[in-house]
DNA sequence: TTCCTTGCAAAGGCTTTGCACACCG
DNA sequence: CGGTGTGCAAAGCCTTTGCAAGGAA
């Protein structure tokens, strides 16, 4: 609440207008972790009709451009945004169920130094997912080799 | 040309009918290193229009199902093919350019035991591409702001 | 009042699918 | 021959865009 308040303000300050369906958009990308344009429009929906899912996807493309929010590629055409406040991680995408699991980013370290040693490649990997197959899914699903085919 | 053969020959093998739009579509993968479908489609076509941009699509994921191809989505919407025997690597793409730079997955072995350890998560990272500035753009456009908004 | 924002509907890009015909084995 | 594979065209998904009306400042 709070959180969306003090976005809605930054974007006031930079001269942007403050509609209400901008603060409930808003307040929807805030309330989760990751989330995707279509879960925005419906948890927005929940509470009044008076929004199209165009202006959710105008308004997610203000926030990254203000830098806001980030938006994050899991792969498989799945695009999650999240509010700039939560900081950066990881997002780890189970192949199999498709759960999403948030990591540290100091897990990265040691790649985006070396990526940039080796490659002059200066990586944001907060951008892309990380797919496999999360603890459960190998547990249940020994049998199933659509992992290690790929 | 060997090689994509040898593809050819897999499949007969596994009891798939060997036509003439599948050799030339392995032909075709085979040939890049990593590849789009429509590259790939293009690549038929200059041969002969006897193919269909859906028996591109058909015919890769038969590749990526039998474990004869990988897919890694560089995000995006961006989807690139390798056959199998180019071997692992991972995708850095330039978000700027557009580049796409393969580098060692030696790079990700640190990485890929510490999301087991600490999440019991096994990681593909070859499905995913990092995204990032390559070293080129980095100099070209140091005024651009687009990456560190994010 | 100004002109930024929105809704609506259409268009886009990429990929998949249903169906009848073609052709590999 | 039998059944897999293909072409064609349509549909599906997600996202973007043009335009006129609406509303924040």
């Amino acid at each position: 609440m709070s959180h969306s308040h003090t976005l809605i303000e930054t974007l006031r300050q930079r001269g942007y207008r403050v509609t209400p369906q901008r603060e409930m958009i808003v307040e929807a990308v805030a309330h989760g972790r990751h989330t995707t344009a279509e879960e925005v429009f419906e948890r927005v929906r929940e509470r009044t009709q008076a929004v199209n899912i165009a202006t959710v996807y105008r308004t997610l493309d203000l926030l990254v451009e203000e830098g806001l929010a980030s938006r994050t590629d899991l792969g498989g055409g799945r695009v999650v945004y999240a509010t700039a406040e939560h900081g950066p991680h990881i997002h780890l995408v189970c192949l199999q169920c498709g759960r999403v699991i948030e990591a540290e980013t100091d897990l990265l370290e040691s790649l985006v130094q070396e990526l940039e040693a080796r490659y002059g490649f200066v990586c944001a990997p907060q951008h892309l997912g990380i797919s496999g197959l999360c603890a459960d899914c190998q547990k249940a699903g020994a049998h199933d080799k659509t992992f290690e085919e790929e």
